[in-house]
DNA sequence: AAATTGTATACTGTCGACAATCGACAATGG
DNA sequence: CCATTGTCGATTGTCGACAGTATACAATTT
């Protein structure tokens, strides 16, 4: 009765990697030697090679020809260019998802949502954070474009890179965040499409100066 | 002297299937088996599995575990979900070209113009399309927004992909979209980046509303 | 000493072979 | 006759080996 991981390997490595890059583990412009991985995890080098596709997929690393693959940086351009279409992604999410989310979907979306505020009162950065994407998710799925959910989820990893380094200074901003979502929540529901849009763009803008004033604060590092 | 092309097999085998996607020649929903492309191209099966996982990142392909690739459907709700993300995504674009061009973006822009114009009077609508993605590539340079720059195009090959059905019903709309790049030429150089978003989006519904047309338009093939 | 060339070596790119898995169809039992 | 199980062929997944290329460093020249 084994309950074997039944994953493929790519997607093992993929997550590992993937997981180090966003704790920084792995340090920006650093080298991802494909042998060495492979060594590492007890694997040969094809399966490395394609978990490392991935991974430029997800942004996480670059691959130059013949140069092999690097950890992408993440300067405070970065941010602003994610935040960006973040924006532009996460309204046009927002606003199809007033129009077409049906009563299934809002029931999970007040489940989320409510995961959110009772993290926002404990404190718990983590469950709110896990709480934000099960809201996006939903969000997503309501929409009803996946393409564009793909689109965005490629992005994810990213977004979870960027947030980590603001993850401990968060605490405060939690409260004040929860009230974008249940705005976005109540809009949804009420099919005001135009101002979800709205909410969740200036959402992101807010996102994005947090997370700029935190990376323009620690140069250092 | 020999003048082998040095680019990598992967994207040479890319490069032909992307094309045979476009031009319908592996039909939707085909499966795609790695033993007989390699046979075909005389490789062996490791590049044409890199070459795969990048057509996926081109949403031409979808890959499926242990299942292998299959040319993915192209129905007219993929069309509308892809003419979705391209207003928003491009409106972005030209919101931030408009501010952000400089001269040497403009003359290239004007190049691109007149590229399109000329084409348009010719009515050559091979040379129109090559213009407009000539003008789209300056414009998503201006936007100074790499991450936009490659999210956009990899859906490039997809773009391409639903304007290639309606390629041969085109001829007539051409003078009329000319007009669209005028004014987000224009709008761009004088810095009014409302002005031209808006124009894009329109441009980008416009697009949407003709792919449709065509796409309903012969259920049959 | 600086610039250039040569050379070793550490990688990535490609290959062919083998293992694991899936799907279709046949065999078996109710 | 239908459902279940077994088997076979086709196809993907993984591997280790070798080929080809870039990089760093040493040797050579100016």
């Amino acid at each position: 009765m084994s309950f074997i991981a039944r994953d493929n390997l790519p997607e093992i490595l993929t997550r590992d990697i993937c997981e180090k890059i966003i704790r920084n583990e792995l340090k920006p412009g650093e080298r991802i030697l494909e042998a060495k991985i492979a060594e590492e995890m007890g694997v040969s080098r094809s399966p490395v090679r394609e978990c490392l596709r991935m991974l430029e997929k997800n942004r996480l690393v670059e691959l130059i020809p013949r140069k092999g693959a690097r950890v992408t940086e993440i300067t405070a351009q970065h941010i602003e260019w994610f935040y960006d279409i973040f924006e532009a992604l996460y309204g046009l999410v927002a606003r199809k998802a007033a129009e077409r989310a049906d009563a299934d979907d809002l029931g999970q979306m007040k489940a989320a949502l409510s995961k959110i505020e009772q993290a926002a009162v404990k404190g718990d950065v983590q469950e709110y954070y896990d709480g934000i994407f099960e809201f996006a998710e939903v969000g997503m799925k309501s929409a009803r474009n996946p393409l564009l959910e793909q689109t965005l989820k490629e992005l994810w990893p990213s977004n979870r890179r960027i947030q980590y380094a603001s993850l401990m200074f968060r605490t405060d901003e939690l409260r004040r965040n929860v009230i974008f979502f249940r705005h976005m929540a109540s809009y949804i529901e009420q099919g005001l499409g135009a101002k979800v849009e709205e909410e969740v763009r200036a959402y992101a803008r807010n996102e994005k100066a947090f997370a700029l004033k935190i990376a323009n604060g620690k140069k250092k590092d």
